[in-house]
DNA sequence: TTGAATGCAAAAAATTTGCATATTG
DNA sequence: CAATATGCAAATTTTTTGCATTCAA
């Protein structure tokens, strides 16, 4: 249940670590940065919405979904599969987080990635694996829903 | 790396389930069934073009996603998300495996589910949050990929 | 200045839905 | 027979592309 809220994202590195690859740093790239760190993690879609009520002249969906990938492209924000199609976009730094997802009422709540450390090293050895946690969605049933489904 | 190649359902026990939920076996939805099993884990259209293989008539796409649907329903096949965006679907009986997705090839490895059953009672102790396995999807990188990205 | 990014509109994909008809139990 | 499933075609929804234009560095 330990959702940690919006967050920030850190412009400035960002901005950095885009033009470090020849690639720039835009005020629609800034709006969808911030959308996405306020919304916790969230949908293209969900993103394009947000967008679109942060003040600012409405946004192009294609680029919305081009910045989404090009922010992904430079590690500033990752995806997992929260949902039953479309992805859900997280910034990095909140990445120490790990997702549930109850397949009952669809509410995602949180938990310290420490708590997959003994997992992630034992696929690590089995498999040579390195897994990535901040892609890692655990589905499953909150108590409220497991007492439901009897 | 341990994949347990197809696995053929169960027809009769699932005839039988659906039936005792008011539903029918038909013979699309015995096909649909038994693409999951031969295939492993698959998208809806890998799933239709395996069914479109399989001898008989053309199958309509509509019928796969509704069946799909149905078998999952009943709990013959549940889904996980192996791919960026489309489920993959695959036998109930054979989710004693865990999926290990790299995100460098895309190859999909198993592992046995006894891996995570600490992480699991972990949660649960955590969370009060049963986590379904079956539906768990596990990303990053092995060991070939791991090394091309240093 | 110049290549990356945007906006828009059109094209593709991927799903879903309505409804008449066929089938299962 | 009655109710569930199917097939098809049409409607949606979601994502991607092409291209002329704008803008960041």
């Amino acid at each position: 249940m330990t959702f940690e809220g919006p967050q920030s994202p850190d412009v400035a590195s960002v901005a950095e670590t885009l033009r470090a690859r020849g690639m720039r740093m835009t005020p629609q790239r800034e709006r969808v940065l911030a959308a996405v760190g306020s919304l916790g993690h969230a949908t293209p879609d969900a993103v394009a919405e947000a967008v679109d009520r942060d003040g600012g002249p409405p946004l192009s969906l294609s680029t919305v979904y081009r910045n989404l990938e090009a922010l992904e492209r430079v590690g500033a924000v990752s995806h997992t599969h929260l949902e039953h199609r479309a992805p859900s976009y997280h910034l990095a730094t909140h990445a120490n987080h790990l997702h549930l997802v109850c397949l009952g009422c669809g509410a995602v709540s949180e938990l310290p990635v420490r708590l997959v450390d003994g997992f992630a090293r034992a696929v690590m050895e089995r498999a040579a694996f390195v897994v990535d946690v901040r892609h890692m969605a655990v589905h499953g049933w909150c108590a409220a829903c497991e007492k439901e489904e009897l």
